[in-house]
DNA sequence: CGAATTGTTGATGACCCTCAAAAACAGTGG
DNA sequence: CCACTGTTTTTGAGGGTCATCAACAATTCG
């Protein structure tokens, strides 16, 4: 009893974030309405992760499957001298691991800030298991990774062509256009809490640079940034600038 | 008649490249001696194609399954103004289409030289049926987009965080690599039919800049460039060099 | 064998990195 | 509430890497 009380707290403390997650995914794979109840019936319980704990182990079968209900983290690998580039962002309403994802879904997973995790294990055990639970289900979890490999797409061409002040802005876009998809957006604001250091690591480019980048973007007022949020002026205007186009 | 006569000559004057390319399958997804088999008999004509035919064209279905025998051909996007990123080369031994890739397989595919494509579709249909040929086979192809999204991976870590030097030696290291498994290279030689604007889009930079890093590589002795042809002088320190790691 | 493509070289400067230090900020414990 | 500490952001200076432009040499190909 005194154990479950807690725990009921956390869940319904984040209930509205839980059920946006899940009219994402719905609206991903055109979930009828009991089988978004089913997905929320199979979540578990949320654990809390402090910054720098590790989601998915590289190279390891420890890793559990689950929804970011807040805070955010990254897919990233290290070179030898300590380089790190990172792959993918994470946000509230990214499931992980509940569709096998290949190589992508298994490197390294960490959180960027405290992190609320609901747990997906029994969700993933039902999808992969023969029948599974409805294919429905598992095609909106397969979009999904579909769209975490558009995005790795994307990553090249920024990465491999495009010039700071374009990755800067293309990151942003995608970015707010994530969080929207969450319902985490108002009017091109959006909350953004990564150090200049996690952004310089995902777009390749040093800390200073990165800071001189963003300082341009607020001087032309292409955005704003304070306490751990972002807006994007125009978007329209922004993503012309960068030629970002959102995922399907 | 005289229709089949042509075509059965090209079968024939393939057939060693094919059956290496089966082998390759074979070893990646262990299969037996009669899977081998059905693999080949399932293989239509070969076609040949110019340098620039798309063998995938993007966002389209018009894309046709199949092996690529000789050429070489690469995974690409362009900029509006024109700047381009190769996502990933393809070479001899290479299968295109034949397992559901995601985006990856689904982006913009174009010969960089002639290429002879050995026609998958009927192994492509087989393998989509509801039964699949064998399992095992269609596991060896899945384990194939592993690998092509694995250096995918690799890719965006060379690409954002790699100086010009550690990118080409780590390109020449993957490329000797997968060459060397479909037995087309030989004591570090292995065949490199690209122009230095082809590298350069790949890579990230400049021609002009590749053509001088190329130039520091043979001056240190790293590699060789001769008609067509490279050859990695010391394949252990050169993977040190670029943190090059070979695929599973 | 001529035309076109590709490779090479030099000169110049933009872009971005490194180093170093100061300023702003966030969290901690007194 | 405020000093204290560690992190993050911001600035400046200087230099290396890499891009661009332009011309020429070498190849390739029709």
């Amino acid at each position: 009893m005194t154990q479950e009380a807690p725990r009921t707290g956390r869940q319904l403390r984040w209930r509205h974030d839980v059920e946006r997650a899940v009219m994402r995914l719905a609206r991903l794979g055109s979930l009828g309405m009991e089988e978004r109840e089913l997905v929320l019936s199979l979540l578990g319980p949320i654990e809390s992760m402090p910054t720098g704990r590790e989601i998915v182990r590289e190279m390891a079968e420890g890793s559990r499957a689950g929804l970011i209900v807040s805070g955010w983290a990254c897919r990233q690998r290290l070179l030898p001298d300590g380089r790190r580039q990172i792959f993918d962002l994470l946000l509230p309403g990214d499931f992980i691991g509940l569709a096998p994802a290949g190589p992508l879904g298994e490197t390294w997973t960490v959180c960027l800030t405290r992190v609320e995790l609901a747990d997906g294990e029994t969700l993933r055990r039902r999808m992969a298991a023969p029948e599974g639970g409805t294919s429905a289900i598992s095609a909106a979890f397969a979009a999904m990774v579909r769209l975490d490999q558009l995005r790795l797409l994307d990553h090249v061409v920024r990465l491999g062509r495009q010039t700071a002040y374009e990755r800067a802005a293309h990151l942003f876009m995608e970015l707010h256009d994530r969080a929207r998809s969450v319902g985490l957006a108002d009017s091109g604001r959006f909350p953004l809490p990564l150090t200049q250091e996690v952004l310089a690591d995902c777009l390749g480019l040093s800390v200073v640079h990165v800071n001189r980048v963003l300082q341009q973007l607020k001087r032309e007022t292409m955005i704003e940034l304070h306490g751990g949020r972002a807006r994007i002026i125009d978007p329209q205007l922004l993503a012309q600038i960068c030629d970002f186009s959102p995922a399907a």
